[in-house]
RNA sequence: GUGGAUGUAGUUCAGUUGGUUAGAACGCCGGAUUGUGGUUCCGGAGGUCGUGGGUUCAAAUCCCAUCUUCCACCCCA
């Protein structure tokens, strides 16, 4: 095994039964999205660095993967940069095209591309490979499927709403139970504000997003060293302590950040939004997390995060509202909310409850076993007739051994094989065998056709 | 990007202080059984020990480099 051929790090294959797996998560997706009156849309794999390049941060782009122009490019960069040795500079030379990060951002480059044909609000969903030139870990890849959702061009707190149910949906779908995390960053400035540090709220809310991993302490540090003040980290400690109810905790952050503008204008959405959420019966559990802030700095109002209550895997949902996402593409005042489930992490808590659904392995129903020419002939024509009632079956190409043709119907999971040969023939029927029970009959065409269908 | 582990048949793993021809289980292929699979029994194939250098009389074993996978940080789905 020396010269394996292999594929790039942080890549994966997918083999007939994974695909089945993945297929059967989006296919749900699909559907739930569909339910609400969302549409799909597709983007290219590349877009011009100038639409990537400064969207996601200092950081961002550095996970960027970018593409090399086509010709002799290096002849074109002048020396005075080449002599510099540096790879930001020449990079920008070098190569305008990068493969997407997300699909967030492709999509309110498309939805300003697309202004005039759009009719707004603008719902759409979007299911496609993103890449980043992460270093890649369990659970984390190079190249990875997103599942977004997001409505844009409307303001209305029901759109969030709508977000929750249709996670509810899908999780009850995939039988994954959930809980499902709601701040919101208003709530978050208003905190900053109110502690004296109003715009230094990215970097409180990176530290405080840490607090479940590495405890109070080593937050309080962190904020320390990222310049907060030592009298504003006193000032939120009973503020990340808070405990009770949603609606409790609410009731007491209001008290702290009510005389704030933009904090009593987030206290003022979450109970709009949880009071929707209160007349329906939703099967997972939603509160509100004060510690919870997404990294992402493009988030405005409301955030989610949707964890497994049963298999400890980071967040399979995650999402929020962005106020003005197109205003770097010269679209100002648009503002969108949406979510994005992690497809390959929703595989993998699926694969470890073990509940992927049984039967969406099974791919053919029917197999003919193949005896030689004269019963090919005799067969063909049913399993033409099958294949048009809707039936997937097969013919076992050669003639092979019985043997060799069952293992095959049992290594892919075929419930039904055909027997006809040489008494069949005679008798013009057709023996019908139940791979699971073992049992098998002597069956007309007609009835074997009325059988499988 | 920083730090740390890892790599031996298709797969999961053994392999002693460097020492002859590198093993097992499962899987695969064939036979028992030339029209009956998933069970059983018998037999067989398959590895230049991730790759490239180096040390040594001798390297899967020690050293260096490189790649893969994994873990932590960073960031995130």
């Amino acid at each position: 095994m020396a010269q394996k051929p292999s594929i790039p790090k942080g890549t994966r294959d997918f083999s007939p039964v994974e695909m089945v797996r993945r297929n059967y998560i989006f296919d749900t997706i699909k559907e739930v999205f569909r339910l609400y009156g969302f549409q799909p849309i597709e983007t290219p794999a590349m877009e011009n660095l100038s639409t990537l390049m400064g969207k996601y941060g200092e950081e961002g782009d550095k996970l960027l993967f970018k593409i090399l122009n086509s010709g002799d490019f290096i002849s074109k960069v002048p020396d005075e940069i080449l002599d510099q040795k540096s790879s930001a500079k020449i990079t920008t030379k070098i190569s305008e095209k990068g493969l997407r990060y997300d699909l967030t951002v492709p999509f309110a480059r498309y939805v300003v591309q697309y202004r005039n044909d759009i009719s707004f609000p603008f719902k759409r969903y979007q299911i496609q490979p993103v890449w980043r030139a992460d270093r890649p870990q369990k659970g984390r890849y190079r190249e990875f499927y997103q599942c977004d959702v997001d409505v844009i061009g409307s303001n209305s707190l029901l759109n969030e709403v709508e977000l929750v149910q249709i996670i509810d949906d899908v999780f009850k779908r995939l039988k994954i139970n959930t809980v499902v995390k709601i701040n919101n960053r208003k709530i978050l400035a208003g905190i900053a504000e109110a502690i004296g540090e109003a715009n230094r709220i990215i970097d409180i809310t990176v530290a405080v997003d840490k607090l479940d991993k590495i405890g109070m302490e080593k937050v309080n540090a962190e904020m320390l060293e990222r310049g907060i003040s030592e009298s504003a980290i006193e000032k939120l400690q009973p503020i990340l302590l808070l405990e009770g109810t949603t609606s409790e905790k609410l009731v007491q952050i209001e008290k702290v950040i009510g005389n704030t503008e933009v904090g009593a204008k987030g206290i003022a959405e979450m109970k709009t939004l949880f009071g929707y959420l209160e007349k329906f019966e939703l099967e997972t559990d939603v509160e509100l997390d004060l510690t919870l802030a997404r990294g992402l700095n493009y988030y405005t109002g409301a955030i989610f995060e949707v964890k497994s209550k049963d298999v400890q895997i980071g967040s399979i949902c995650g999402g929020g509202r962005y106020d003005d996402l197109t205003g770097i593409f010269g679209m100002p005042n648009v503002s969108g909310v949406g979510i994005s489930f992690g497809a390959e992490r929703i595989y993998d808590v699926l694969i470890q409850q073990d509940s992927f659904p049984k039967e969406s392995l099974e791919i053919t129903k029917a197999l003919f076993v193949n005896f030689g020419e004269k019963e090919e002939a005799y067969c063909l024509p049913i399993l033409a007739k099958l294949r048009k009632n809707g039936v997937n079956a097969e013919i076992f190409p050669e003639s092979s051994k019985m043997k060799k043709q069952m293992n095959y119907a049992n290594r892919k999971q075929i419930p039904y094989v055909i027997l006809a040969g040489e008494s069949e023939m005679e008798a013009g029927k057709f023996t019908l065998k139940n791979m699971d029970s073992g049992e098998q009959k002597l069956v007309s065409a007609e009835e074997l056709i009325k059988i499988l269908s």
